[in-house]
RNA sequence: GGGGAAUUAACUCAGCUGGUAGAGUGUAUCCUUGACGUGGAUAAAGCCGUGGGUUCGAGUCCCUCAUUCCCCACCA
């Protein structure tokens, strides 16, 4: 029969036509209103900033792969799609632009203009974005593509915010938060990166009020003397107890503050002595409360010195602390300089050293949120995958600090705070108000800050199918039932998913937290710009494919490893799918005409049917349980491994016998079991590699529907057959052996031989008369014989160690006798170490009570073949030697 | 200062609930057999990081140490 596949897969031929195939056939959309289970995944919605990159591939791979799956095991499917606003990447980059293609900076071109150009953004690159992650093959009901600043995801937000700040659980307060000089913008604590950097420890003398005495203290950032209110030292450090209650002259601004006591200072560290400024960090800001001092900001929003700096005033921070430094050394106030490494936090974005500030922000109240979290985990609600990983969310919960949700940013959900120009009262509300709630004016005007992007990610798993209102997508499909993501992020979204989620719906966001690890590039470092060592997986699909791309991704990988990529692996994916195709263009060329049904007519099943046919059932049955478990790596493999090695290499080759002969009934019989056995494994691959084996399905003969939605195959256990098993590794086994000895002696394929068969067992004889056709076309053998006596062997003929018979290929001129006596005595000692170790394990009386019967068992057959190989082989070298 | 991961064949990695180690790549030799040389056959190659423990039995469970890599943490 003629086929339509070409000689070579080559995806780039038929990967965009199949996916508009599924799209025109609406096969990916979801249906609240199913019968079905619903299984549900929402997307991680990549940022509208960037270009997919292989990380976006991982994460997208799996989700694809379970999505899949699920939808053809029978579940109303759901995977949800969307992308991120990205609030300060996008900000930066749209700033960028419009200074690059209209000169003005962003107050110059005003917020209004400004989100016109950020929608535009948004238009452009959020549409490519989504057109490349279609590239992949993703199973995304894009009739529900979202986006974090949509309307519905805008009324969630400010819906959530308004709740909680009714709830008193979001605060506005003048505290100290991360700055970043370069974004101008608050930072949430984790959105601070720290890193080690050599810096300078300066030693500096206080000069105490009327006295002729100093107090040293130590800092990393003279620059913030300006800014001390206090010395704190230990109320206990004997070194210093007489000067509590004393007053310091402040250097370089005369200013005069207390020393005082509090049990935070740590008399170990640097001087014993430590200048407090409440304005400029954490810990003082603590210590400034607790003792009521002033707080005194020393910066401006792009981190230089303000006109409480005196004569420092309008230098950056560096620059005022190199002068001041200058300066106290000329007063000799400085004692001594160290080097130090000591923690830099930066921006994530930018990487500009964060400065502590205290500032106005709007805050979230943590401790009430947290605690439902951790119990939703403790309690199993949601599991995360591996498990390991929950460790890593309670200690973050549990030490979880109240979260600043305030950007200064205008990309972004604005806080739905109004305040009354008039009488300043302040209003927390669902719509813009027209009127002050107090005095009735109507000068409103709203709170200038956006809500940090994660406020808004944080709904992500519930805004995306209604909330707040009662849909039926949140009834059918909340909580959802896994979610996708690398381990980077766990912090950032999957807590915050958590705790919103448990908030906003009384339920956890999602049963499953499948967390995969980082691709990194060949040589395990992280792919990034800088390095410029980055993967784009588009240029890969172009090159091998997506069912390649995806292929690599998930083999051999384990549940929150990260992975290298190396493009070898991938020329070894692109060759499976070839090797699936050309499997495939085989059977289709050697149909009769029309497909061949294992359902219909008589068929007399042979050995090897009944043994590909019972492997399909175990390894149907195997994959299904890797992927119930999320072990997508294994699964794979198994699909591999099956169609290669037992599918491709064993059966269809000895399917030919039949496919070539003349008798009908056979040939139908073969082509019926091939093609049942590639259905089902073109349904087990397709999660993996959806194009190729929704393409090759579509090429089979008879009139079939999409494979996307075909069901998964059930396993037949019937079907299971350990006999036919067994027969066929004694085949495989035989013929391996004669390949070996072949190969050993030089001998070419072309070269046939006998295969004489002696003191045979009667299944083996069965088997191997069966088989012979095999034996002939696999092994090279010319015909197998049973002769009765030894004396019809050749004196000269290869003896092969085989438990249940004797076997003999004689190979006249090519057999050396020295030679095969010293290849059997090989053969003898490896027998001899074999029933040596198994006598040791039966004698162990430990061993044969404790250890499982059927193993006891197995290890006692395994004595008696191995003796009576050893036998054969001590017996044939006795005749050799003689 | 805490927490975690990794350590298995030359390389990159799998190895589920403990029962004498697997894949891909690479290497060697052979094969133009009517699906595929993006192929087939055969082979070589591993004291499963160290030291202990539990067990009849440990790559697999527990502890120690070593090396490497992450993450978290306000020590000025």
């Amino acid at each position: 029969m003629e086929t339509t596949l070409k000689k070579n897969y080559d995806p780039k031929t038929f990967e965009k036509k199949v996916y508009q195939d599924w799209m025109d056939k609406d096969l990916f959309k979801a249906d609240p209103n199913s019968e079905k289970e619903p299984f549900c995944i929402v997307l991680p919605p990549p940022n509208i900033t960037g270009q997919l990159h292989l990380g976006h591939a991982l994460d997208q791979t799996l989700q694809d792969i379970l999505a899949r799956f699920k939808r053809m095991r029978g579940f109303e499917t759901l995977w949800l799609p969307g992308t991120d606003h990205a609030s300060i990447a996008t900000e930066v980059k749209v700033v960028d632009k419009i200074r690059q293609e209209q000169g003005l900076s962003k107050k110059e071109i005003g917020r209004d203009k400004f989100l016109k150009e950020a929608w535009a953004w948004r238009d452009n690159y959020g549409r490519r974005i989504v057109d490349q992650m279609k590239q992949l093959g993703n199973s995304c009901d894009w009739s529900r593509e979202r986006f974090t600043m949509d309307d519905g995801c805008n009324k969630a937000v400010k819906e959530f915010f308004v709740r909680l700040y009714e709830k008193d659980l979001i605060y506005r307060g003048n505290r100290i938060i991360n700055w970043c000089p370069d974004c101008k913008t608050s930072l949430s604590d984790i959105e601070v990166e720290h890193e080690e950097k050599d810096g300078k420890f300066w030693h500096v003398n206080y000069p105490i009020k009327d006295e002729d005495l100093y107090i040293e203290i130590a800092t990393t950032r003279p620059e913030t003397i300006l800014g001390d209110t206090a010395v704190a030292v230990h109320p206990e450090d004997e070194r210093y107890k007489h000067l509590i209650g004393k007053t310091v002259i402040l250097p370089l601004l005369n200013r005069e503050i207390p020393i005082i006591a509090d049990e935070y200072v740590d008399s170990e560290f640097g001087t014993g002595a430590v200048k407090i400024t409440p304005s400029h960090d954490p810990n003082d800001f603590e210590v400034g409360i607790r003792h009521d001092l002033p707080q005194i900001r020393v910066m401006n929003d792009n981190a230089s010195i303000n006109e409480n700096g005196g004569p420092y005033q309008g230098m950056d921070r560096y620059e005022a602390r190199k002068k001041m430094v200058d300066d106290l050394e000329k007063l000799g106030l400085i004692v001594t300089v160290k080097e130090r490494v000591h923690n830099v936090g930066q921006c994530y974005r930018c990487n500009t050293a964060v400065e502590p500030i205290t500032s106005e922000q709007w805050f979230l109240h943590m401790d009430p949120l947290a605690k439902p979290a951790i119990d939703a985990v403790k309690n199993g609600d949601t599991k995360f995958v591996p498990e390991r990983f929950s460790k890593i969310y309670f200690h973050w919960l549990e030490n979880i600090r109240d979260w600043c949700i305030s950007r200064q940013l205008w990309w972004g959900h604005r806080i739905p705070a109004y305040y009354c120009q008039d009488c300043g009262e302040m209003m927390v509300l669902r719509e813009v108000p027209e009127t002050c709630s107090q005095c009735k004016g109507s000068n409103i005007f709203q709170d200038e800050d956006v809500l940090d992007t994660w406020f808004s990610s944080a709904l992500w798993p519930f805004s995306t199918l209604g909330w707040p209102d009662k849909t039926p997508e949140l009834d059918y499909f909340y909580p959802t039932s896994v979610l996708v993501t690398g381990y980077d992020i766990i912090f950032f979204w999957v807590v915050r998913m958590a705790f919103s989620g448990l908030e906003a719906c009384q339920d956890v966001p999602f049963r499953h937290v499948l967390v995969h690890g980082l691709v990194r590039d060949a040589e395990g470092r992280k792919m990034s710009k800088s390095l410029g060592n980055g993967v784009d997986p588009l240029q890969v699909i172009d090159e091998y494919g997506a069912d390649a791309l995806r292929f690599i991704l998930i083999q051999g990988n384990s549940p929150g490893n990260d992975l290298r990529f190396h493009d070898e692996r991938l020329e070894a994916s692109r060759n499976f799918a070839n090797k699936l195709w050309n499997a495939t263009r085989f059977l289709l060329m050697n149909l009769d005409g029309d497909m061949p049904l294992l359902s219909e007519g008589e068929h007399k099943l042979t050995f090897e049917d009944r043994w590909i046919l019972s492997r399909l059932q175990r390894v149907e049955q195997e994959i299904t349980s890797n992927l119930d478990k999320f072990e997508l790596g294994l699964g794979l493999q198994k699909v591999f491994d099956f169609t290669w090695n037992e599918y491709c290499d064993w059966y269809i080759e000895m399917s030919k016998t039949r496919l070539y002969s003349d008798n009908e009934g056979a040939r139908y019989t073969a082509q019926a079991v091939l093609m049942e056995v590639l259905q089902n494994i073109l349904k087990l691959l397709h999660p993996f590699m959806p194009f190729i084996t929704e393409e090759i399905w579509q090429n089979l003969p008879g009139e079939r529907g999409n494979i996307m939605v075909a069901p998964w195959p059930e396993t037949k256990t019937d079907w299971i057959n350990p006999e036919a098993e067994e027969e066929m590794g004694q085949l495989v086994q035989v013929i391996k052996s004669i390949r070996n000895i072949r190969a050993d002696m030089n001998v070419p394929a072309s070269k046939k031989a006998a295969l004489m068969v002696l003191n045979a067992r009667k299944e083996l004889r069965d088997t191997l008369h069966k088989g012979t056709p095999y034996l002939m076309s696999l092994a090279s053998v010319s015909g197998v014989s049973f002769p009765n006596t030894k004396e019809m062997v050749p004196e000269q003929a290869v003896s092969i160690s085989f438990a249940g018979a004797e076997l003999f290929i004689p190979l006249e001129e090519l057999v050396d006798i020295e030679k095969e006596i010293q290849r059997l005595d090989k053969e003898k000692q490896k027998l001899q170490g074999e029933i040596k170790r198994v006598q040791g394990k039966l004698k162990n009386k430990g061993f044969v009570e404790k250890a499982p019967a059927d193993l006891v068992e197995e290890e006692k057959q395994k004595k008696i073949k191995f003796e009576e190989m050893l036998k054969n082989v001590e017996k044939r070298m006795e005749e050799l030697q003689q």
